[in-house]
DNA sequence: CATGAATGAGAATTCATTCAT
DNA sequence: AATGAATGAATTCTCATTCAT
């Protein structure tokens, strides 16, 4: 039954904490002013550990922004699941997105960084291939419960594809958006406000 | 009517000759990887003469997101003031943010890096000091614009700045991704597309 | 008579091994680029146990090269026994200095290293003092073999010290240029040609 | 008449000043211990300056030894063309030889790096393509003067190629083991010495 | 004013060595 | 005895900034 060694475990662990201390650091300091010196310490390792377990700078900030990204579309889609109307989806779907921001603030600022990419076309491009496919399959997710309400007469007919960008893109603007503010705010007036809008547009 | 004497006109344009340097190679290379040598080359200048014109490397990013932030928001301002209904203002700002992300496609990286900035802290609340004032005040436009909507009936109450919130950074995203995308797309269908959502929701 | 207990002998095969593997690395990627780890790895051991035998790197290397000149001055000196003229001993010692560089073909890497040792003035006193005995002993006995042949009038009268090192170091040059240039050579002709100019010059 | 601009002069003055700044740090520390950081500061400029007029470490080293090759190998043809007997030619190369090896006592330690260059195979292709171009062209030189001589009957017949090897690698060992004793010695007394055994051998 | 060579602080990365298991 | 994960000093290389021409 024995499914982990000890071995795998301890190094599970330290490639945790190594990618939460860069996320945490990543998000004080941002992208660039972000030095191993610094991730080593807030891991509270020494410099060369790091290089045990990410060939490099790119690899570990790659890795970190993957494994997060993963976390919070795995988060999304589940609540994508909850059974019943298309606007109950969409309600949880939001309340979700909050939640997970709000309980890793420093993600935003990756996230910033995982949806414009710096470095040149190279690094782009490699960058995109590791990322895109979970944001696609997630979008697509999300498209496809868009197209099956259509189909059920729940909401109207438009191109589902671009409805899920549309509503994704927006409300993760509106949610980075209050998060960033650090105003302390009403999560669920939010999400009642986004949900109303969706849903009923802005005609009277 | 003083006009401007012949060095203002000369300081001018070499200020704005580096900072358009500035914006192409960010935009190519990335924040982090947009050098002072690359940026003086891009702008036909030695390296020296960027530091007369702005103290550090910091001030020039900084000035050259601010004179494009302007650009961007001065575009959509008066789109807003396009007489008429508020869908025609609506779909007029819609149209003036495509075209200006199209024609330069260079900027939305600059966008990335304005809502996001890098930095310690301190920098980041520096940055936000010199760049929010100027978004704010257009996002009050827009929100005033809205509200005077709504006075007239023609869009239901809610809360107008998160509404104008919503709608500005909903569509940004929505137009960031399309030109990302760097699909040709159609970007009439998508100003429709977003205006039907917008006024009407997604409810049939 | 006392042999040698099981525990020297399991010593002695694990500070062969990893000389052996030491010869290897460093003749495969050379002095600076041959790490600890590499060596380890070939050696079949954990980076560890190497410091069980070898107090450090320094150690290791100078050891190792130890053992390898040792290895090959027994053997020119066994040539020089052969009974016979200084030129039946000369034309042994080349035949068994080729063949150890053929089957040694990493050593002469280590052997370039022995002679043009690195390091600072320290270093480079240690180590001449570790390994310059046996050479200087080793070029002594071939000496004292040409002042016997001298002395016997089978050649000329020469200092025999400058001679010996001449021919030896000559010869040598020769071998690691045939041996490096990787080229299939015929190491008779080269062993014929070496004597003949040795014992007769240039002169018609 | 105008042959090199200032700049021009500067730049090379720069370079030659790094490269004999090189020389002596490699010379002292060996190949391995030389630091960029300590052939700059012997060389007297900043860390940074180095990398203007050399890729990396690897070009620096690289084109330091090229440039001392160069000078030695210019110094021994010059000499193999005095006229004169094939005797007077060698004479005069063993002379210039050991002078050169005087002059520039740092000089052998590349030397010897040269003939067994380290680093990983690619590294030493390279290197070879580089350097041996020049050696092979010297050697070249010697052994067409080596065989005019045995056409003028001067010398007898032997393969020249294998014969110039000899002579220039034998010798050379010999240099550059007198000079690395760092005894007093009479240069001229081996250069007698190795003209007469090169010449007529050890046979009475 | 404009230049670009020179600077050097600072970042990434490597690897010999240690030590708890 | 053997191990190999962890360490951190040391090294290479970059690039914002200065300043003599």
């Amino acid at each position: 039954m024995a499914s982990k060694s000890k071995e795998e475990v301890v190094q599970e662990f330290r490639i945790q904490s190594i990618q939460d201390a860069a996320m945490r650091v990543i998000a004080r300091k941002g992208m660039a002013a972000a030095t191993m010196q610094e991730i080593a310490e807030e891991a509270g390792v020494a410099k060369g550990t790091i290089y045990l377990y990410f060939r490099d700078r790119d690899e570990l900030v790659e890795k970190t922004f993957e494994t997060a990204i993963t976390q919070l579309i795995a988060k999304v889609e589940q609540a994508l699941d909850t059974p019943g109307s298309i606007e109950i989806k969409i309600r949880a779907s939001l309340a979700a997105k909050f939640l997970f921001f709000r309980e890793n603030r420093e993600f935003f600022r990756l996230y910033a960084s995982l949806r414009f990419p710096e470095g040149d076309a190279h690094q782009q491009r490699r960058h995109k291939r590791t990322c895109e496919p979970q944001y696609l399959s997630s979008l697509g997710h999300f498209s496809d419960i868009l197209k099956a309400a259509m189909e059920r007469g729940e909401i109207r007919q438009i191109d589902p594809h671009r409805l899920a960008l549309f509503i994704v893109e927006g409300s993760n603007a509106i949610v980075v958006e209050r998060v960033m503010e650090e105003t302390s705010f009403s999560e669920e007036d939010d999400v009642e406000f986004l949900t109303k809008v969706i849903m009923g547009g802005i005609r009277p």
